[in-house]
DNA sequence: GGATCCTTCTTCTTCTTC
């Protein structure tokens, strides 16, 4: 099943492709079939599907741009080497500042930072902090055009089909529940470290909105160890951002920022998690130059529960991947309008 | 007490044939 899966995955790249030549090329398609085999293509409703066609013309065909050719075939066969025209070369989507995601002078090991109870750093905003730009907010505002599309897409669904109060009561118990899950999550991280695993299996405790999201996580929590913080606020120390994380601990032995995730749909790839692990290596070079904490974390964890106790995704990133995603929040912060204003921002956005 | 902030989620394709 997994496998078929896999293979439906690979056919998505193709099927593009295919619908595009057949979209330009549907009498010669037509022409070609045999006039005996009735073809399902001549049911089609072509009307109610001229957004569909409308969209594939115009997201996927544009979408192979030089820009993502070029990208494609230097992913494919390397850099292009003994470049002769520099005036010309597509612009190369790298940050222009490649600010340090951990700082290894100030790293301070272990044994202290690990006993007592996890730090919890309340967010402050009275303390000279209103005018710095929260993680989420800097995200929401630098989405692609293409995530902006899809995401309005499907409001619009949702809305035609629940109804604007609907859908109004749909996305505030959406963040409810995860509200729920967090500060459950954070109950047992908080309760007792030592036993994180048997104290997940201690069902009643849970509200029971939240009793399916724990089971989903109880052989992730059986992994986990070492709580050094919870729902604790970091600021990047020179790059003017904050956010708060959901936890850092050591997961299977390796000190992680662990972010805690309820999903509807299953994702089980990275790659189903969307802006998460971009997310997740922004707190965490927030944190590394945070002087409130006396410790570097450089790896990553993404835990996706499901409401059903279906066991939990956890993808966990390894430093060099927490690198890749922090060159990328490196080029959303560039992105963010309201930094190019700020202060902090002049020695951050420099021309090289 | 009210206002504001951070966070909580949401996207990525859907259907036919054997």
């Amino acid at each position: 099943m997994y496998l078929l899966k896999r293979v439906g995955c690979v056919g998505s790249i193709v099927v593009p492709q295919c619908t595009s030549l057949f979209v330009g090329n549907f009498s010669a398609c037509h022409c070609l079939s045999s006039p005996k085999r009735h073809s399902p293509y001549n049911s089609v409703d072509s009307e109610r599907y001229s957004s569909l066609v409308k969209a594939v013309m115009s997201s996927k065909i544009s979408s192979q741009t030089p820009e993502t050719l070029q990208v494609e075939d230097e992913h494919i066969y390397g850099p292009v080497v003994n470049a002769q025209t520099p005036a010309s070369e597509p612009e190369v989507r790298v940050p222009k500042t490649l600010h340090p995601f951990s700082h290894c002078e100030e790293t301070v090991e272990t044994e202290e930072t690990e006993s007592g109870p996890p730090a919890r750093i309340l967010l402050n905003r009275g303390q000279g902090r209103s005018s710095v730009p929260s993680v989420t907010r800097i995200l929401q505002q630098t989405l692609s055009p293409e995530q902006i599309f899809y995401l309005e897409r499907w409001k619009r669904k949702m809305i035609a089909q629940l109804g604007e109060e609907g859908f109004k009561v749909y996305s505030q118990n959406l963040f409810r529940q995860g509200k729920l899950f967090h500060s459950a999550v954070e109950d047992i991280l908080i309760s007792d470290a030592t036993s994180i695993g048997e104290k997940s299996s201690e069902k009643a405790v849970f509200q029971p909105e939240v009793l399916g999201y724990m089971e989903s996580i109880s052989h992730v929590l059986a992994d986990v160890s070492a709580v050094r913080a919870t729902e604790s606020t970091v600021q990047h120390a020179e790059l003017n951002y904050l956010g708060i994380v959901d936890c850092v601990a050591r997961y299977r032995g390796v000190l992680c920022l662990i972010d805690w995730k309820t999903s509807e749909k299953p994702k089980p790839f990275l790659s189903n998690t969307f802006d998460n692990p971009i997310q997740v290596a922004a707190y965490a070079g927030a944190l590394n130059s945070d002087g409130n904490y006396k410790y570097q974390v450089e790896n990553g964890l993404i835990v996706v529960a499901y409401k059903d106790g279906s066991p939990a995704h956890a993808h966990q990133l390894s430093s060099e991947l927490m690198l890749q995603y922090w060159k990328m929040w490196l080029i959303r912060l560039e992105n963010f309008p309201e930094q190019r204003s700020s202060d902090a921002s002049s020695s951050f956005v420099q021309k090289r």
